[in-house]
RNA sequence: UGGCCGGUAGUUCAAUGGUAGAACGCCUGACUUUGGAUCAGGAGGCUGCAGGUUCGAGCCCUGCCCGGCCAGCCA
C-alpha cells in the first residue's frame, strides 16, 4: 500500500474528517490529458471508491488564457474511457463570488492589499533566495482604501495590469511563495464559461484550497512541485471562516516515462510544430493518442497500479507500460496475418487454379474464440524478412533449399528464387508437401521456423504505419536542453503496400488484433480509401534482439 | 547562494529497529504450428558517503555528497 492510501486508512481509524473521504481531478482545460493525468486519475478516483467516498471532476479554470470548452468536453470524455466516472463536473469558475467575498474578508482583516506596482517591480520587490524582499510602498495602505481599491478593480476602472491584490504575509519569508503572493489580476478577457461576468481572475494558489473547501473536499492529492504551495494553502484556509473541516494537501511524484514528453509545453510544441498530426497523434503520451495507438484502458490502469506512488521523481522506462499493453492483447485480441514487406512466393507443385481454406485459431491463448478460415493458393506473399538468400547464424527462417511452416498452412520448402539485375530477390519458387497439412511432418521431420503468409490473389491492400521511440534520447531535455533536440524524424514509417488477409477487411474501427508474429495494430477510425492499421507495440522479439546485439557488438 | 523534499538491483517500487524482496528488463532451460505466449531456474545490491546511538540501523542522530522544486499577475 502507497504512503498515501496508509493515511487515508489512517485518517479512517482516528476519525479525521469524520471518517469521510472525498478527492478531487481538478485539471485546467487548456489542453488534453496524458498518460501522467492518468495515474492522478487513477488515484484519486481509486482511494475515493476504496473507502466509499467520492472523487469529483474539477476543472480550474482560473486562467482565461487558453482555456477552452473543448478541451473541458474532452478531458470528460477521456477521464470516461479511461473507466471512470466523471460525473457532472465542477468548475472553479462557480465559486469566483465565494472567492471574492472571502478576498474582501482577508481585506478588511488586514490581511490583503492593492498593489500599485507593475509586474516587474512587483517581482524585483520578492527579492531571491538569499535576499529578503522588500515591501511595496502600497503594503500599507488601510483596509478601507484597499476595499474601494479591490471594488474598483472588479468593477473594472482599471486596466490590465495596474493593479492586483496580495495577500499580506511576509516579504522576508524563506519560502519565497509566501512573499505576499498575488491573489487577483486584472484580465479584461472573455472566459470560456462566465463571459464577461469578471475582469479580475484569481490565481491557482488563491483558489486552490478554497475551492476543496468549498466542496468538501478532504484529501487534496496533487504532484510534488506544489509541495512549497502547501504552506500557501494551509495559510489562506487558516485566515477564512470555512464551512467545514479543512482540506489537507499531500503531494506525489508525477509520472515520467522514458523517450518521450509530459509537459503541456514541449506537447504544445510538437503539436504546433506539425511534427505530429495533433493531440491525438499515436505517437503521443496523450490519452487520445493512446487510444488512437490502441493501448488499451485497462492496461493503462494496471501500469498506474503497478508503479504505485511514492515521493521519489523518477522515470519510468516506456518498455513497462508497453508490456501491460501486450499483456491485455496478448489476452483478447484475434490473430490475424498480414505480410508488411510482400515478396512473391510461387508453389509450383500446387495443382494450378486450386484455392484451399485454412483453419485458423483466433486466438490459441482462448479456444472460446473459435477459429477462422484463411483462402490458400499457389502464389502467396511472405514476409521479406522471412528469407535470405545467404542466411547468417541462427537466423532460421526461409532460405534457398530450406524448409519452413507456413502458418495454419503446410511445409514450405524454397527450391530457387528468381533476381533482378542487381541481384535483388524477385520471387520464390517453392514447393509445398501435401501431407503436412496438419502441421507435422509424418516422416517426422522438423522445421525450425512458422512464418506468416497472405493468398496473393485474395489479399487486400492496407497502409500500416509503424512507429518508434518519438524521442531519442531516454529523458529529452535532461539537463536543460530543448527536449525537441532528441526529436526522432523517423518516429512514423508509413507502408502503404501491405498485403492482409481478406477477413481484416471486417475488423471495426477502433479495435486492435495481433498480426501474427508482427505485434498489435489497431485499425484507424477514420474512413479512408484502403484501411489503416497502427502499431500498437511489436511482439517480444528475440531475432531483433539478436540482430540488434550484432549490430552493437564486434 | 536560502528554504523545502528526496536518494534501496539496469528501471520503478517494497521491507513494526531484527536474514534486503517484487515487477519489468537481461541470461539459461522446458514446452510450443507466432523466434510470441506459458512454465522453471539464474545473474544482478558496500541500501549516496562518513561518523554516531544500539545487542542489532535501509530505518534513529550529526555532517557531507548528489538530485528535484521554489525568485509568473501559469497551473
Amino acid at each position: 500500500m502507497d504512503f498515501i492510501r496508509k493515511q487515508v486508512v489512517a485518517d479512517g481509524e482516528a476519525g479525521t474528517f469524520g471518517g469521510r473521504v472525498q478527492t478531487r481531478f481538478p485539471p485546467e482545460p487548456n489542453g488534453f490529458l496524458h498518460i501522467g493525468h492518468a495515474k492522478s486519475v487513477c488515484l484519486n478516483f481509486g482511494v475515493a471508491a476504496e473507502h466509499g467516498g467520492i472523487c469529483r471532476l474539477r476543472f480550474d479554470d482560473t486562467n482565461p488564457a487558453g482555456e477552452d470548452a473543448a478541451y473541458a468536453r474532452g478531458i470528460a470524455e477521456d477521464i470516461a474511457w479511461l473507466g471512470f466516472d466523471p460525473g457532472v463536473p465542477l468548475h472553479t469558475s462557480e465559486y469566483f463570488e465565494q472567492l471574492y467575498e472571502w478576498a474582501e474578508h482577508l481585506v478588511v482583516q488586514g490581511l490583503a492589499y492593492v498593489d500599485d506596482q507593475d509586474a516587474e517591480t512587483i517581482s524585483a520587490g520578492r527579492g531571491d533566495f538569499t535576499t529578503p524582499g522588500v515591501a511595496s510602498p502600497w503594503r500599507d495602505r488601510s483596509p478601507t482604501e484597499n476595499l474601494a481599491l479591490l471594488r474598483d478593480m472588479r468593477a473594472g476602472r482599471f486596466g490590465d495590469g495596474e493593479k492586483v491584490l496580495r495577500a499580506r504575509i511576509d516579504m522576508t519569508h524563506p519560502n519565497m511563495l509566501m512573499r505576499d503572493p498575488v491573489m487577483y489580476r486584472i484580465r479584461h478577457a472573455g472566459h470560456f464559461r462566465a463571459g464577461d461576468a469578471w475582469c479580475i481572475y484569481p490565481t491557482y494558489d488563491w483558489a486552490h484550497g478554497q475551492s476543496d473547501a468549498i466542496e468538501g473536499v478532504t484529501h487534496s492529492l496533487c504532484t510534488l512541485e506544489f509541495e512549497g504551495n502547501r504552506q500557501l494553502y494551509d495559510w489562506y484556509l487558516d485566515k477564512l471562516p470555512l464551512p467545514g473541516d479543512r482540506p489537507r494537501q499531500t503531494e506525489f511524484a508525477r509520472l515520467n516515462l522514458t523517450h518521450t514528453v509530459m509537459s503541456k509545453r514541449a506537447l504544445g510544441a510538437l503539436i504546433d510544430g506539425g511534427l505530429v498530426d495533433g493531440w491525438d497523434d499515436p505517437r503521443l503520451p496523450t490519452l487520445r493518442g493512446l487510444r488512437r495507438r490502441g493501448y488499451p484502458p485497462e492496461a493503462i490502469r494496471a501500469f498506474c497500479a503497478h508503479i504505485g506512488v511514492a515521493r521519489v521523481n523518477g522515470t519510468h522506462e516506456i518498455e513497462l507500460l508497453e508490456s501491460f499493453v501486450r499483456t491485455h492483447h496478448n489476452r483478447f485480441a484475434q490473430r490475424r496475418m498480414a505480410v508488411l514487406r510482400p515478396l512473391e512466393v510461387v508453389i509450383d507443385n500446387w495443382p494450378g487454379g486450386h484455392v484451399e481454406c485454412r483453419r485458423a485459431p483466433n486466438n490459441p491463448e482462448n479456444p472460446a474464440d473459435g477459429t477462422r478460415e484463411v483462402p490458400f493458393s499457389g502464389r502467396l506473399w511472405i514476409e521479406r524478412d522471412d528469407f535470405m538468400i545467404d542466411p547468417p547464424r541462427k537466423f532460421y527462417r526461409l532460405a534457398p533449399g530450406r524448409e519452413v511452416r507456413l502458418r495454419a498452412g503446410y511445409f514450405l520448402r524454397c527450391d530457387d528464387t528468381e533476381t533482378g539485375p542487381d541481384g535483388e530477390v524477385l520471387r520464390l519458387r517453392c514447393s509445398y508437401d501435401p501431407t503436412t497439412g496438419g502441421g507435422q511432418a509424418p516422416d517426422g521431420r522438423k522445421v525450425r521456423a512458422t512464418i506468416h503468409w497472405v493468398s496473393a490473389d485474395h489479399a487486400a491492400d492496407a497502409t500500416v504505419a509503424l512507429y518508434d521511440r518519438l524521442f531519442g534520447d531516454p529523458v529529452p531535455g535532461a539537463d536543460g536542453r530543448d527536449p525537441l533536440e532528441s526529436y526522432n524524424p523517423d518516429s512514423r514509417e508509413l507502408i502503404t503496400a501491405a498485403k492482409i488477409e481478406p477477413g481484416l477487411l471486417e475488423t471495426p474501427p477502433g479495435s486492435v488484433v495481433q498480426f501474427e508474429r508482427l505485434g498489435y495494430f489497431a485499425r484507424d477510425t477514420a474512413p479512408g480509401e484502403q484501411p489503416l492499421f497502427h502499431r500498437t507495440v511489436g511482439l517480444r522479439d528475440e531475432w531483433a534482439n539478436i540482430q540488434k546485439r550484432r549490430g552493437q557488438g564486434a
